[in-house]
DNA sequence: GGCTGGTTCAACCATTTGGTTAAACCATAC
DNA sequence: GTATGGTTTAACCAAATGGTTGAACCAGCC
């Protein structure tokens, strides 16, 4: 179903050192900040000298932009992934949910970097989510299209399509970003975060499905 | 209603210097990150001497910290204000909904600095959260409270308080940290943002009290 | 063996950055 | 007027940080 199982974090093009580098400065990256991160920070994590880093990448803004660079391809594959023609909407939304919940909770370096970007402005955004999006139809689009699909089927009531979609990725993705927060409020949370993790996939179709479903 | 309308930044026992530096300083922080932020940016943004900083809040770490207690009392305090007690539960969800959203709107400095903390681990968050906290009951724990009333008085199906509340403030909150994306990704959005925000009021409330109505 | 090319390393350099200091400024009180 | 105490400034300092360099290392190849 998800082809091969691309790689967590490194492209595949990469020699073992670049990938290692690769990995250590993508959790650096996303622990301590675009500007907050360390080359020697980095260094250290990949176990290399610092002058490697300057060798395979040419300096700190062009191994953050590599970095970066493959997380908004990782994202923008994840709508993809997570979206499986299923008979029914109901199905199609329970799979999508459960699939790009488990994808954020697996790319937790690759959210964070994300939502870095995005408070900083976006710039970067832009010019790598272009080249990430123009080749086939932008990725979120597709989501869009199968709410289209669903209210012309009047398998869900009129709402606007891309509302909608932004309340899904809203609701599955911000509860890892404001985590240290939730766990503070709801101890339980605390205390088994995976568990809590499966709790709300069920919640979020329950809330959504049938905020969704036609009548009243 | 909400009392004489607190600053929309510095604490006001600040004298007009460390209002000066406090604003700035926030900004600042918002905008570059704790670790982005430099003394001479805060200090340029505030037109005084760098040296001035230093004299009135000791040195970097004060000062973030001291904005970032502020920011944290402002966004607790933030559920107290927009969660007016109104005669049905649908009446109250809406009045929340649209005080949220623009409580949001409105401080994206404080909101940028809460989400950064949060991602870089929250220890600082658990202090100040504490603090901010444990005079009365904790602000959410009110919205709950509404949600489990609602509940027993059969305004709404049974549902789980927390990750309730959770939903109804990841969908107020994520798309301003998701900006940038959201302007990309539908260009409507980029076009006129204000308005945005006033279909999204709307369509959350429409979705969420749908998803919450009793029956099926 | 010795040449070649990519790789690894310790030491080094220039700049930036947080923070200090000592003197100057300026209002008010005496 | 001048002494007092808070305020403001320019110059300065030490540490941290991104980045460089020249030599050493180590395959494979003639």
């Amino acid at each position: 179903m998800h082809r091969l199982m691309a790689s967590l974090s490194a492209p595949s093009e990469y020699s073992d050192t670049e990938r290692t580098i690769f990995d250590a400065a993508l959790q650096v990256f996303a622990r301590e900040g675009r500007t907050g991160a360390r080359m020697q920070g980095i260094a250290d994590a990949a176990d290399i000298n610092k002058a490697m880093l300057h060798y395979y990448f040419r300096d700190k803004r062009t191994l953050y932009e590599d970095v970066f660079a493959y997380t908004v391809r990782q994202f923008m594959a994840s709508f993809d992934i997570s979206l499986t023609e299923a008979p029914t909407f109901a199905e199609t939304l329970r799979v999508f949910i459960d699939g790009y919940v488990d994808f954020v909770r697996t790319h937790d370096a690759a959210m964070r970097l994300m939502v870095q970007e995005n408070l900083a402005g976006g710039t970067l955004l832009g010019e790598h989510m272009r080249e990430a999006t123009n080749t086939d139809r932008t990725p979120p689009s597709i989501l869009v299209n199968t709410i289209e699909d669903a209210v012309e089927a009047g398998e869900i009531r009129p709402v606007d399509p891309h509302h909608t979609v932004l309340t899904v990725i809203s609701t599955c993705l911000y509860f890892f970003v404001a985590r240290p927060t939730v766990q503070i409020l709801h101890p339980p949370a605390e205390r088994d975060w995976d568990a809590f993790v499966e709790e709300r996939k069920d919640h979020l179709f329950d809330l959504i499905y049938r905020g969704l479903a036609p009548r009243d």
